[in-house]
DNA sequence: GATATTTTTGAATGATCAATCCAGAATTTA
DNA sequence: TAAATTCTGGATTGATCATTCAAAAATATC
């Protein structure tokens, strides 16, 4: 019935998100959107609404592999402990590496949009609390099965370890070197120990 | 021989340096710029050449004054591990009364501009190194007078803790309670009793 | 193969951006 | 008091911003 789109929504939403985490959203304009994804911008407008819209399907795309690399950290190992040690050192080895010098979507969209844009610092938001209460439920587990110390509280430590990865992600944004990073791990982590 | 200017470069300084934090440096327009500090354009380049050039300023500004903030709490005290503490309570504080939802403006700048202004960014990362080498010095002290346990790396801790701060800053621009951060400060500061 | 329907394209929209400029006001030195 | 100099106010610059739109292109159904 109808000319079927041409392009891969994912493909364009990968560029998408790579440009707005490169650039951060203010500095992202549409026309840098259209060079990254190679869509013209009535089509994109068409697949997406707005920059806003574009975005927030950005966010979902980043957080939803973030989430998956963490829960395959947790699902890979016996105890949660390791797990959240293996997803640390993960986490720092991506960022001097992979990405350096760029921190977290998530952690950045709610630093620049913080007070000014209510729905997308929500979606942040709900991402970086849903990354939270895996860790949390990751070490109620761990208690559970003898790995971690009974006087401990889970949800604090949870709190304390998301904080760790916030300050490692403004860390990895200073381009700091892996053993800098790892050195603040160690003694993160050794409260779980 | 000729007209003094009417405007006091300290007062204009403070009022542009709340908007950078507020907005962050993108999304500061010169417009708002002019009606945050009644000065016209004219007289806002005249006095500081350019955006950049008046947001370097207003790096210079904040960071004298957060520096100041952590002298006085390590001078007031004899036992530098205290005087940290009291520095982390009053972020705590500060960042959920005064100034709610907004984080560190070092540390906003770094993450916005990272890659894209080296100057801007050197700037900013010199601020926060120096910040560190203040902790790391107070920790050295405080081992020196048997405050902190001989077996510890003030180096590595004061690493830890500047991370810790900047995840801090996060929370506090996630707009979170100051029971919760008071939960995280808890759990790093148990490192270094 | 004709028609209907959607996508793609790329130019055009008005708004706002950072920055400049100049005429008039103000103040100091001579 | 006159000359020199700097500051202020606000319009203006060209560039770029997010967004829209109409025509061309491509497919699916009939």
């Amino acid at each position: 019935m109808a000319r079927p789109a041409e392009f891969d929504r994912d493909r364009v939403l990968g560029q998408a998100t790579q440009t707005f985490w490169d650039y951060g959203y203010c500095a992202t304009s549409i026309s840098r959107l259209v060079e990254a994804t190679k869509l013209k911008p009535g089509s994109l407008y068409a697949a997406f609404e707005s920059k806003e819209g574009l975005f927030l399907a950005a966010l979902d795309h980043y957080a939803t592999q973030t989430k998956a690399r963490l829960r395959a950290a947790l699902d890979a190992v016996e105890n949660p402990i390791d797990g959240i040690e293996n997803f640390f050192a993960q986490l720092v080895r991506a960022q001097a590496e992979v990405q350096p010098g760029r921190g977290c979507l998530l952690v950045n969209t709610v630093l620049e949009l913080g007070r000014h844009n209510e729905t997308v610092t929500a979606k942040a938001k709900g991402h970086l609390d849903e990354i939270e209460a895996m860790l949390c439920e990751a070490l109620t587990h761990a208690q559970a099965r003898g790995y971690l110390a009974a006087d401990k509280s889970p949800k604090a430590l949870a709190a304390f370890l998301i904080t760790t990865i916030w300050g490692l992600r403004v860390l990895g944004g200073t381009g700091a070197s892996v053993e800098r990073a790892d050195q603040v791990v160690v003694q993160a982590l050794s409260l779980l120990r």
